[in-house]
Formats: structure tokens, C-alpha cells, sequence
DNA sequence: TCTTCAATTGAGCAATCGTTCAATCGTTCG
DNA sequence: CGAACGATTGAACGATTGCTCAATTGAAGA
């Protein structure tokens, strides 16, 4: 008989393997803090904001034409992109020009650009 | 007065930028998928799926246990992740095991920590 | 063949997400 | 100061997502 407290719906097949994972999985935090890294990136508009910006600063006004979309959506998504430390921006006047935080995303964009590309 | 055709709720502010940004956007496809590619990975639970089949090669029931969920829970991330072409199976009886399906994966992962533990 | 067990699937649901809309903030210029 | 305008914010909504539950599939062994 199984034990009567456990969660999962099923027997452990390789006790050895799964201690051995199991030693070796960093804690929650970071997995949670990489998933929602990536989580940023798993939209289209941010990731068109992304590539935008990749090429060339922009304000909120110039993204919203680009990309054809209203400004307050665009901040939105901005808000999300400078939370995940993504982009980074700077102040001149009433114009708010934002551009990508560092080179660790151009490298994550590169990564990910080879594997849907092969 | 401005383009009464015009969606966006805001006038350009810099007309060569945007010119110069739109013709080297790639088609809406390909950001497309790359949004999608990243949206897979932007989950903790199948982030830590990902990290435990970065480890070692493991059956649907190991996962389970590892991570104390459902097999059901398990098998549903594991067929999106299946889907966006990061994870690969192969059967051996009764058993399913699960592994990375290339070194792309890897990359970006280490990438994207990269950038959290700055 | 019938049972067993790992794995998969589909329906349903609560929770989260992305956009819109309206209101407000912050800065510049009359 | 007050108008103008770029940008931001919060509430609300429809759409999507991740899990549960129950039913089913596929392979192995009695």
C-alpha cells in the first residue's frame, strides 16, 4: 500500500535519478525569477518592442506607430519590459526615449531567434 | 488637422526612425513564433521540467514525483513543450522518457540565467 | 484475453493576461 | 497660471492559460 499522504497520483519509477535531480534543482526563486524572464518575452507586441528597440531607441509615440497600436497599450508593456530589467530608459523634456537594458538580451533574442530558425 | 484614417492616438514624433525600424522588422510570423518560443519556457512549471530533463533523461512518473504534481499536469506541459520542439521522447515499454531536444535549449537557458543573476 | 499501470486526452474551472477606456501626471511653452 | 501634449496609471473586459478530474490509450505480463 502506498503512502496515504502523498500528492502524486503515482509510484516513483527511478528513485535514484529523481534524488539525484532533485539534489541538483536550484531553489524555487531562481526557477520562478527564470520563468518570468522568459514569460516577459513570450508576447508578440513586447517582443516587437524588443526588436524595434534593438535597432534604434524610440519613444512611447514612435512604438505606438510602428507598431499601430495605442500609446497607453505600448506603456503598458513597457512597464513589463523595464520590471524584467529589459530596457531601460531616459527622460528629455515630455518625450520618454527607451532603449534594451543590456547585451544579455541581445543574446537570449539571438539564441532564440536559432532555434525557431532551424 | 491629422489622418482621421489613423488607428493610432498619437502623431509621429520621429518619422525617419520609425521609416528606418519598419523596413528591417522581420515579417509578423517570425516574431510571431519567436514570442511563442519564449512563452513556452515563461512557466515555472515547465521551466523546472526543463532544468530536472537538463539533468537527466526521466519518465513522465519521475517528473511527477519530482516536482509533486499530477502525471495528468506533468503530460500537459510535457506536450507543450513537445510541441515547441524542446523537449524529445522516446518509449521503452510501458515508459515514456523525456529529454532535451538540442543544445539550443541549453544556450538559452544559460542565457537567460545569465541575465537574472546579474 | 484480461488485468495492470504509465501515459495521454478533453472538458471544465479559476486565475492570469493584454487591451481598451478614462482619468491623471509631468513637462514645456504662451 | 493655464493650455497642450507625451506618458502613465487603474479599472474593467474578453481571451488565454494551467490545473483537476474522469475517461481512454498503449504496452506488458499473468
Amino acid at each position: 500500500m502506498s503512502n496515504k499522504f502523498e500528492i502524486c497520483d503515482c509510484n516513483v519509477i527511478h528513485q535514484e535519478t529523481v534524488d539525484k535531480v532533485r539534489e541538483t534543482m536550484p531553489d524555487d526563486t531562481l526557477l520562478y525569477d527564470l520563468s518570468d524572464f522568459f514569460k516577459v518575452l513570450g508576447d508578440s507586441t513586447r517582443v516587437k518592442i524588443m526588436w524595434a528597440l534593438d535597432s534604434s531607441e524610440m519613444c512611447v509615440c514612435d512604438l505606438a506607430v510602428l507598431l499601430n497600436m495605442t500609446k497607453s497599450a505600448i506603456s503598458h508593456q513597457l512597464r513589463e519590459l523595464r520590471r524584467a530589467n529589459l530596457v531601460k530608459s531616459r527622460r528629455e523634456g515630455k518625450i520618454v526615449y527607451y532603449s534594451l537594458a543590456d547585451d544579455h538580451v541581445r543574446d537570449v533574442f539571438e539564441k532564440g531567434v536559432e532555434h525557431i530558425s532551424e
